[in-house]
DNA sequence: TTATTTTTATTGAACGGTCAATTAATAAAA
DNA sequence: TTTTATTAATTGACCGTTCAATAAAAATAA
C-alpha cells in the first residue's frame, strides 16, 4: 500500500503547487486532492517538508529518465543535445502546469537547506549532459563554454516563458530558438 | 512623515525577504527590522499585500533609474547593450542579497495577478531596450531575434548564478559571458 | 506667553482564522 | 488476536487585520 499512497500523494502535491503556489499549499490542500485525510502525510512522509522534499526528488528522477528513454537507442551528438533541449521543455505538457511548481521549488531553495541541494543536483545535471555531447563536437575549452551559455539559454528560455505564461505554442517557439542556439554554436565552434 | 516610513517599510521588507524568504516573511518580521509596530503596515500601506507590491514596483523603478543614470550623456548602441546587461546585473551589488528577493516575487507573481502585472511589464522592458539598440547595428528581423535571444541569455545566466548562490567574481563571470554573447550576435547580424 | 483644543502618528493587545502536527479511535487485513 | 492503514478531532503556535488608546505635534485661543 506505501508506494501507492505515496505517488498518490506527490501527484496531489504537483496539483496543488501548480494550482495555489507552494506558498498556498497546504496539508489539507493536498490531502483533499488526494482524496485522503491530513494525518496521512505525516505517516507516510513524516511531514508537510517530507513530501515537499519527496515531489521534487520524483520531479527530478522524471527529468532524467525522460532524457534517458529518448536517448535509448543511441543516436548522434548534435541529435542528443537536441534531446536534452526537449527533455528541459517537456516536463510541460508531461503534467499540465509543471512548470510553475519547478519555480516555487528553485524560489523555495533558496531558504531551504535541503532543496538547494537537490537544485544544485539538477543545474549541474543539465551542464555535463549538455558538456558530454559538446566534447564528441568540439575541443575542451569550446565545449565547456558552449554548455554553460547552452544551459543558461535553456534555462532562461524557460524562464521567460513560465513566468509570461506562455502557451503551448509559444513555448515550442522557445523550444526551437534553443535548439537553433545549439546548432549555431556548433557550427561556430565545431570542427 | 508619511513618505519617510513608507520608504523604512519598503527597505526592511527588502531585508526580510532577502534572509527569510517571501514564504517565512511577515508583518512581524518586517516591522521588527523597521523597528516599528505591526499596525503601521496596515496603515501607510492597506496591509501586508499592499507593502509587498510597493517593493517591487520599488525594485522595478531601481533598475530602470539604473540604466537611465549609465546612458544619460549618450552612447554608442553596443555601448548601451553593454550598460543593459550591467544594470541587469548590478542589482546585485546595489542591495546585498536582492537577487533572492526578486526569484521570491517572480516566483510569487504566478499565482498573483498585481505581481503578474508588474513582471509582464519588467520583462517587455529588457526586451524593447535590447530591441532598440539593435535595431540601430542590424535589419528589424534580425534585430527582434537578437533581442529576445539576448534577453533569455541575460535572465539565464542570472537564473543560474542566483540558484547557486554565486559569489560576486561568478556574478561578474556570467555578466562578462552574456555581454560576449551579445557581442558575437553583432557580429553575426550586423551590417 | 501660556493654556486649550485639534490633528497626526503610532502603538500593541485582541480577534478570528488557519497552519502543521499529534493522537486516540476505528476499520480492515493477516 | 495482532498488525497495518486510515481517519477525524484536537492542540498550540502563529498569521494578518483591526481598533481603542496614547503620545507628540500643530493650531488656536486666552
Amino acid at each position: 500500500m506505501e508506494p501507492v499512497r505515496r505517488q498518490q500523494l506527490i501527484e496531489a502535491t504537483l496539483q496543488s503547487v501548480a494550482e495555489l503556489g507552494l506558498q498556498a499549499t497546504t496539508i489539507n490542500s493536498i490531502s483533499k486532492k488526494a482524496g485522503m485525510s491530513s494525518g496521512i502525510i505525516s505517516h507516510y512522509f513524516g511531514g508537510k517538508q517530507g513530501l515537499i522534499e519527496a515531489t521534487v526528488r520524483y520531479l527530478l528522477s522524471s527529468l532524467q529518465r525522460s532524457l534517458l528513454h529518448k536517448t535509448a537507442q543511441g543516436c548522434s551528438p548534435e541529435q542528443r543535445l537536441m534531446f536534452i533541449v526537449e527533455a528541459n521543455f517537456a516536463v510541460v505538457q508531461q503534467q499540465r502546469d509543471t512548470t510553475r511548481t519547478w519555480l516555487s521549488f528553485w524560489a523555495h531553495s533558496m531558504h531551504d537547506a535541503q532543496l538547494h541541494r537537490l537544485q544544485r543536483v539538477n543545474a549541474r545535471r543539465l551542464y555535463s549532459n549538455l558538456l558530454y555531447s559538446f566534447k564528441q563536437l568540439m575541443a575542451p575549452g569550446e565545449a565547456r563554454e558552449a554548455a554553460e551559455l547552452s544551459a543558461a539559454m535553456i534555462d532562461g528560455l524557460w524562464l521567460r516563458a513560465v513566468l509570461s505564461k506562455a502557451d503551448d505554442a509559444q513555448f515550442d517557439s522557445a523550444q526551437d530558438l534553443a535548439k537553433r542556439y545549439i546548432q549555431s554554436l556548433i557550427q561556430q565552434f565545431g570542427v
